[in-house]
DNA sequence: CGGACCTTTGAAAGTTTTCAAAGTGGGTGG
DNA sequence: CCACCCACTTTGAAAACTTTCAAAGGTCCG
């Protein structure tokens, strides 16, 4: 697996004012061609290490030669940090770039007219987000960070000419895209079909699984997200995740410490 | 505005051997850059008109060169029948191409392990369907038709070598991916957030406006799919979906018979 | 015209929400 | 450094909503 050490092309921000979002352009370095040798990188907290895993998705030269490598560089060079409940971006902002999570993480939402919230999405490291707002040219959610976070900034217009030229980053946009559909779907599919502890089981499979591609153990993790985010994500109240959680740990399934969860019985979750 | 006269385009296949799936190969005429002349044509039924639909979505020529509009001709050039119940595509097949429905109406279905089935699309004349197959080279839902139906086929690889020549076709394709994640959004606030008769309400008034985009009276019209389907669709049974049809009716909101509904009270379905 | 499929309606059972109240925890200011 | 405060979590009981099971009526297609 080729890879691009995180450092290279990424560097931190210099002080982030508090409650406030950070623009920081910055120099960027030739990527080498060579093994991830720092393994130990991608064992270190969330807020660390995933520039790792943003870089499988979007910014990951795999397929692509010297010459667009060098092009793809110019593009992605922008990083943003969001901290914790703040927005990347509003429903009506113009939409002018793509994200990918690099640490953190974050979830979408969609205020119905009426103030009542809905979660649409919980992206993790390496995940990307902002499609939805091609389509009008303006974003038609809330992305708001669940801990402090960091992001990858693809500037649309420009990425779009690059995927005009290199078909392979062509190809990577519309499986992105096609990711990003496939996801929605099958969100639709756990609200639609599952009843609530089925849901409730299918969000902690999910998390355990997503993270333990990004590298964290997959039976332990704390959760970013409140009851009330949960329960917005699953289409339930706070109450009813609450009451559930309690049951699979009563059960055996699984054991709460308030945001702490470890899995017990992997196989008793999927079976509920 | 800018059309193509869909008779120039699209040349309806011969005979349809009963319960198979037809490839008609035809030829191509050079579009005319003309207004729509003959306005009574997306008056006429649903089977038979729909072909401008398709086009202002994926086919029309809008904003493209001469030139470009030769090359688009050579690629959509194929249109495809499905019989009502037959699929366009099933899980698993192979991904090869998106589909623009030219008329009828189709389903797209996701199977659960279990048998149990969630209806997560209706297409209508126009819609385009198919990018959830692009991530995974293979389809993750069956496509099924409601109606008797004709599609235009869009070779993907094709195509995507057409985008990227053409900045105009990119930007279309580009667009309409978007809006696939934002039909699904919704669909997910839709499910999450409502109630049964706000579903029930939500699904009508979007027939309805999507209809009436379409050149349908939006206050009448024909449901394609049945109680169970749209139960499937918005996640609840089909007894609750025909009590709220009833209850509906009862109060005045609307006139159903069978699947012939007309809405009387736009607003009352609003207020739901 | 017949039969298969679809729709309607009722009543009981089950699930989830709502309302209420008490308990927990972590971060901040004193 | 500790206490306090605010936001989050847990739990209970009643109410509301939806499904399930059952049976009868309709409709449409072949």
């Amino acid at each position: 697996m080729i890879d691009t050490p995180a450092a290279s092309i990424f560097h931190k921000a210099g002080a982030v004012a508090h409650g406030t979002i950070v623009l920081s352009f910055i120099n960027k370095t030739k990527p080498k061609m060579t093994a991830l040798s720092d393994t130990s990188r991608a064992r270190r907290h969330s807020a660390a290490h995933c520039s790792t895993c943003a870089m499988r998705h979007l910014c990951m030269p795999e397929g692509l030669c010297a010459n667009d490598i060098a092009k793809l560089e110019n593009i992605i060079s922008v990083t943003r940090k969001v901290k914790r409940g703040d927005a990347l971006f509003r429903t009506g902002d113009r939409f002018d770039a793509l994200f990918a999570v690099r640490s953190g993480s974050i979830k979408t939402v969609v205020t119905h007219d009426g103030g009542r919230e809905q979660v649409t999405g919980m992206l993790l490291a390496g995940d990307a987000l902002g499609f939805e707002g091609i389509e009008e040219g303006e974003h038609t959610c809330d992305a708001i960070a669940l801990e402090d976070s960091s992001v990858c900034v693809v500037p649309y217009s420009l990425f779009e000419r690059m995927c005009r030229e290199t078909d392979a980053l062509q190809r990577r946009l519309h499986r992105m895209m096609s990711h990003a559909v496939n996801r929605e779907a099958n969100h639709v599919v756990r609200l639609g079909m599952l009843r609530a502890d089925e849901r409730v089981a299918r969000l902690l499979l999910d998390l355990s699984s997503r993270l333990s591609k990004r590298g964290y153990a997959s039976s332990e993790f704390t959760l970013r997200m409140t009851r009330d985010d949960m329960g917005s994500y699953l289409g339930m109240t706070l109450e009813t995740v609450s009451r559930t959680l309690s049951r699979f740990d009563k059960a055996g399934f699984i054991e709460t410490q308030g945001k702490f969860i470890r899995i017990r019985d992997f196989d008793a979750l999927r079976a509920v």
